[in-house]
DNA sequence: TAGGCCATCTGGTCCT
DNA sequence: AGGACCAGATGGCCTA
């Protein structure tokens, strides 16, 4: 018993998708009508016509969204060249890049920091090692992310970033990160 | 064949 | 009133 599926009105609302959604998604769909509920006659005509404009609207919405996340992951190093990372990999790895980049950036400036304070003082007697234990989170937050020094990260992801790249690797990241200056 | 991922439709809710 | 946003439902495609 389900809601009547009108493979009739194919007119409303699908024309505008099959080209487009061909050159958009290159890897799942064929541009083939897929499912419709409600109305078989889609109700009054009125408000059929207003469901098809949100519809549209709906679609170009999920389509800007795939646009910026398409963005994202060109913006992301890619490991694996040849596979294309899903939604919610895509996200979860931006989500460790840039903690891992902040990351990165925090430990150069504690470098920074300690070098400094060695041309100051050549013989700074003990106080020169606790600099490296970066969890120490003293006060030079000078734009770490504000929450924690370390995040407990999507540890329920069932998936792959992780695989690729785990964020407690900031060192990894010095591979492609632009000189701290 | 089951499960994952995705695109789309749809109705509800909030906002302008 | 109409648009934006959201979450649920549904069916297609792909892979293990």
């Amino acid at each position: 018993m389900d809601l009547a599926l009108s493979d009739t009105d194919t007119s409303s609302g699908f024309s505008a998708r099959s080209d487009d959604e061909n050159s958009r998604s290159p890897c799942a769909t064929s541009p083939v009508m897929k499912k419709r509920r409600g109305r078989a006659d889609g109700g009054p005509p009125v408000k059929r016509n207003r469901r098809v404009k949100a519809n549209d609207r709906e679609r170009n919405r999920m389509h800007s969204l795939n646009d910026a996340l398409e963005i994202l992951r060109e913006v992301l190093p890619a490991c694996p060249e040849e596979t294309k990372m899903t939604k919610i990999e895509t996200l979860r790895f931006a989500h460790n890049y840039i903690w891992a980049l902040s990351e990165t950036l925090r430990n150069a400036d504690l470098e920074a920091e300690r070098s400094f304070h060695r041309a100051e003082a050549p013989n700074p007697g003990s106080s020169s090692s606790e600099a490296w234990s970066c969890s120490s989170s003293s006060s030079s937050s000078s734009s770490s992310s504000s929450s924690s020094s370390s995040p407990v990260y999507c540890a329920s992801s069932p998936g792959s970033p992780e695989n690729y790249f785990q964020p407690q690797d900031a060192m990894f990241l010095r591979a492609f990160v632009p000189p701290v200056y």
